[in-house]
DNA sequence: CAACTAATTGACCGGCCGGCCAATTAGTTG
DNA sequence: CAACTAATTGGCCGGCCGGTCAATTAGTTG
């Protein structure tokens, strides 16, 4: 009678509170990076006190880290769901494994940017992450290879790293490219690398197995 | 009698100082990004007061641009040598080119930084700056699809951007990379990368002229 | 209602920041 | 040597920074 547990509070909700500072500590973060962001400027864009994030999160850094682990669990949720589901690896499935990672990134620039940000402070729990997706990623390429669909004279954790450098810089320094004459739009581009990619890792017509 | 003019002077030298102070900034904006960096900091490194640093540079942020020009301008040099000095445009010059690209960059890793850096704070003289180099290497490109050494269906200007976007962003994320398992080194990456990119640039047999 | 826990607030702290300024000092010029 | 210019110094400023703390207030529990 006096709770009404199913809908929103009339004041407190300390989980909503959390989630409010998180997410604008994550838009501040991808904007401006760990360095220019203010405490006073999270408080402000989350409309709480500066005193409450403390409560809730306990520094700046703890704060950061939540940021980055919130960015990760998006970015990993997608690719484990794409290598997971795709089992059988022949050409077409790198291919969709690639338009995949790719429109990921274009419709999670935020992630894009965080990461980046967290590269060059030379934050490795990004990498500590995801190099178990590249393994897996690297296990199918080299199914494709004993299979004959790809060359086998290609490290194929290289195959994994060239297209994942390959989107993720694409995003990464968009604003820089796009200023560049002749420039097409990402799908455009996407296209043409794709064009090399695929062809460039085809066995050569003298190879049939190792 | 009272002036050495062909050597060092004894005491000051206003120029040695501002090239000190330029160092000290560069190394510093390299390391950390412009935010985390305090004038006290470049102060301390190039020995000397942080007022000098204000005679010399006005500011905070005409000290970061002198840093970044003396950044481009090493990248460009390099850049425009390579362009210009390489006339005929067949695949094996394309290989030189991205070798060299490639090379660049592992000699000069702040170089990599300092433009992510920028790029990560919105910069755009970079891009503007360097337009004009992918203009050049566009147009030789285009020139070998007309003599039918490389595929016609692909947008010269994403034949740049491809191996341009790979090398820099192999370097830039190097430490993220690293803890990938079986990756290989710089040279085995470039050796692998140079595979999938000139055979997958290679005329498909049907075609012969456009 | 009383007692307790936890969310939330506002005031406050020492410390560092970039920048400024007046004074000194080293070269240069006549 | 005198006068001048420019390099160089140290001290100082207002302002913002992240973080703390004691006090309030809203829910919860008995």
């Amino acid at each position: 009678m006096n709770t009404q547990s199913t809908t929103a509070p009339v004041t407190r909700d300390p989980d909503l509170t959390r989630r409010r500072i998180l997410n604008a500590a994550f838009e501040l973060f991808v904007e401006k990076g760990f360095a220019e962001v203010a405490m006073r400027e999270i408080a402000e864009r989350s409309g709480v006190t500066k005193s409450l994030i403390h409560h809730h999160f306990g520094s700046k850094e703890a704060l950061w880290k939540a940021a980055k682990e919130s960015a990760f669990e998006l970015y990993a949720e997608n690719q484990r769901k794409d290598l997971i589901e795709a089992k059988p690896s022949n050409g077409d499935l790198l291919r969709r494994g690639v338009i995949n990672y790719f429109q990921f990134l274009k419709a999670h620039p935020e992630v894009v940017r965080l990461f980046a940000w967290a590269h060059l402070e030379r934050d490795e729990c990004v990498g500590e992450n995801d190099s178990e997706l590249v393994r897996l990623g690297a296990e199918r390429i080299r199914q494709g290879q004993k299979a004959g669909v790809f060359r086998t004279d290609i490290n194929p954790v290289h195959v994994i790293t060239t297209f994942v450098i390959t989107c993720t810089h694409w995003f990464e320094a968009h604003s820089h490219h796009s200023q560049w004459q002749g420039i097409g739009t990402d799908e455009e581009f996407l296209d043409d690398f794709l064009k090399i990619f695929m062809d460039g890792l085809k066995p050569s017509q003298s190879e049939t197995q190792t």
